[in-house]
DNA sequence: GTGAAAGCGCTAACAT
DNA sequence: ATGTTAGCGCTTTCAC
């Protein structure tokens, strides 16, 4: 019930005595202060259970709030939950902290919550772009030294600093993979919308690694899903093509879920698999899945670091840095295609 | 390089020709102006990119700041991200924004990010208590009306509400399905370290199940692990017993992959598995995956929920809220117990 | 319908 | 070693 207001410098200050600017000095370690002062300053820290108000000290202060601002596709998504935590290791010594938000990859979403951000004044924007949206708005920003970095994908708009994975050279290598033992009808499931950075730059990884095979591309393979049921949906469609894949590649680490779930449901373990994303279990599926695995780690420590070296006054170029994946070979993509499958109704 | 300060509402109301608070008035939709007023306002703000400093506005009018400080243990647990999605949805209508940070259920990094979000002035203070922290320095807060909520574990020190999932009942009903299935000898594998409230409470619903079946306790089949290696270690251990299990019970999600994957190593398929916590990719297993699903998302839905009514002023008791668990039975739990056992050595 | 002055909680810049 | 004054960017209060 006691709805006593929250102690501020002032009545610290009254309590000791002395005047707000010396206990500012006190719990700033600014200026100097007698040893007799500091304790009992401190004491009546203790006592009052005072917390500076960061806002205000903000304000006056007036350079940025130190907080990153965080946007991302979707907080539950394992992946990106990986990377911020990556992002967090990398700056909590520095003292920053997180503000998060998740995007749905609706621009408009993601603009609201980058404005909110703005208006709170963080040191640092970190954003993974929606499709569709333009972030020719925050060049102001950037101009006025707050460092932006794109995550996963390029923004739209604007000059700055990303961190992508090595989509189309991962993709490809997942792809020959398959190829190399022996399948050459190859279904490609991605994500969606199809304008999709990491989708195209994948399904190009994917053309490729057919292209240097003499395999011709067909648009049939390829098929769309955003979240696991599409996906399973639409691996049941590709298996019932008059000439189905041997082999699927998945697209992303939702869609591998998908694929697996599906092929699990049917039995088809004459389906060869390989995903872009590790995904947890994919060592105990049978057979084990092979993956082409992201470094979110690596991800979020490249982009905490290019973002506190421009804090740091860096005001060279933008930078797009490549995180490598890498190839993890279990064998759920070796199977040669037998052209085996289960036979139509349970027996 | 021009590093021009950000406009504040002062240049705006200079490059219109009005007082400051006249700016004010009409970003706020407060007071009345004039319809002409009001189009030249709107035109300056975006002629300069003005955007109010929340911070300021906040001091001023003195209430919390628009922000949800949440700690949890660690931002890359999929399961910690899903409760941090569905908080975000439910609050996010309410203009709420969140602010996260990791405790790797460390008391002191738990307190550090405490103090900061109260620095900060958030509205709400939502925790999933580490081992060994004390809450007692935030009765004052709660008592000034600042909602705090615990999750996943109760907190200590401080009576408020918290929200938990059923804990006890879900272990037991989940170690019963393994017993109904023929099993007497089930280990438990469970989290670190031991005191762990949620450790402690599955192990108690583990313990209920035997005695209910009257099977005795044997200390032998209790083993912990923190992380998915660990868990693997000592599920090999509790397999090289001289009388081993014949099922094993996995304490919570990182536990369950250790267990999984350590058994699809060793090619283990004899032995039933039950985990606490619904993973991935569970069903596409072989067998599936058996599991005692925690509903994220209405845990965070209803600390979500809990705090905003408190906000409303909603002063009745502290609450604990529990959340039902589900047993989703998949097939890994109900292997009759023949004590097959691949060969020793690789064939 | 609009403005001037005061003040939120804090610190910079100058006293003393 | 400490205090005073002013002011960060905004809103409240009260005047016009």
């Amino acid at each position: 019930m006691a709805a006593n207001r929250r102690p501020t410098l002032a009545d610290v200050a009254r309590e000791v005595g002395v005047s707000a600017k010396t206990v500012s000095r006190v719990l700033n370690e600014d200026g100097p202060a007698s040893a007799e002062t500091r304790q009992q300053v401190l004491a009546a820290v203790a006592k009052l259970g005072f917390q500076p108000n960061l806002m205000a000290r903000n304000i006056r202060v007036g350079g940025p709030d130190t907080t990153i601002g965080l946007v991302i596709p979707d907080l539950g998504n394992p992946f990106f939950g990986a990377v911020a935590r990556s992002i967090e290791d990398t700056v909590r010594e520095r003292g920053l902290t997180l503000l998060m938000g998740s995007s749905a990859d609706d621009p408009d979403r993601e603009r609201d919550l980058t404005d909110k951000f703005l208006a709170r004044r963080v040191s640092v924007l970190m954003v993974v772009p929606s499709v569709g949206a333009d972030h020719s708005h925050l060049k102001a920003h950037r101009t006025r030294g707050l460092p932006v970095v794109f995550l996963d994908r390029p923004g739209a708009g604007l000059s700055t600093d990303s961190v992508v994975s090595s989509n189309r050279t991962g993709a490809h290598d997942g792809v020959a993979h398959l190829i190399a033992h022996g399948h050459r009808r190859i279904g490609f499931v991605g994500d969606l919308p199809t304008q999709l950075y990491t989708r195209r730059e994948r399904l190009a990884g994917y053309r490729e690694a057919l292209r240097e095979a003499g395999i011709s591309y067909d648009r049939s393979l390829v098929a769309n899903a955003h979240d696991q049921h599409g996906a399973s949906a639409v691996t049941s469609q590709l298996l019932g093509l008059d000439d189905p894949p041997t082999a699927l590649f998945a697209g992303n680490n939702i869609v591998a879920l998908g694929i697996v779930t599906e092929l699990a449901r049917s039995k088809r373990k004459d389906v060869a698999v390989v995903t872009f994303d590790d995904v947890e279990l994919a060592e105990a599926l049978e057979p084990a899945l092979t993956v082409v695995a992201q470094d979110a780690e690596d991800i979020g420590r490249a982009a905490a670091t290019t973002a506190l070296a421009r804090l740091d006054g860096d005001r060279s170029r933008a930078r797009t840095i490549t995180v490598p994946t890498r190839l993890i070979i279990r064998g759920s993509g070796e199977r040669p295609a037998p052209g085996g499958q289960a036979g139509p109704g349970p027996g």
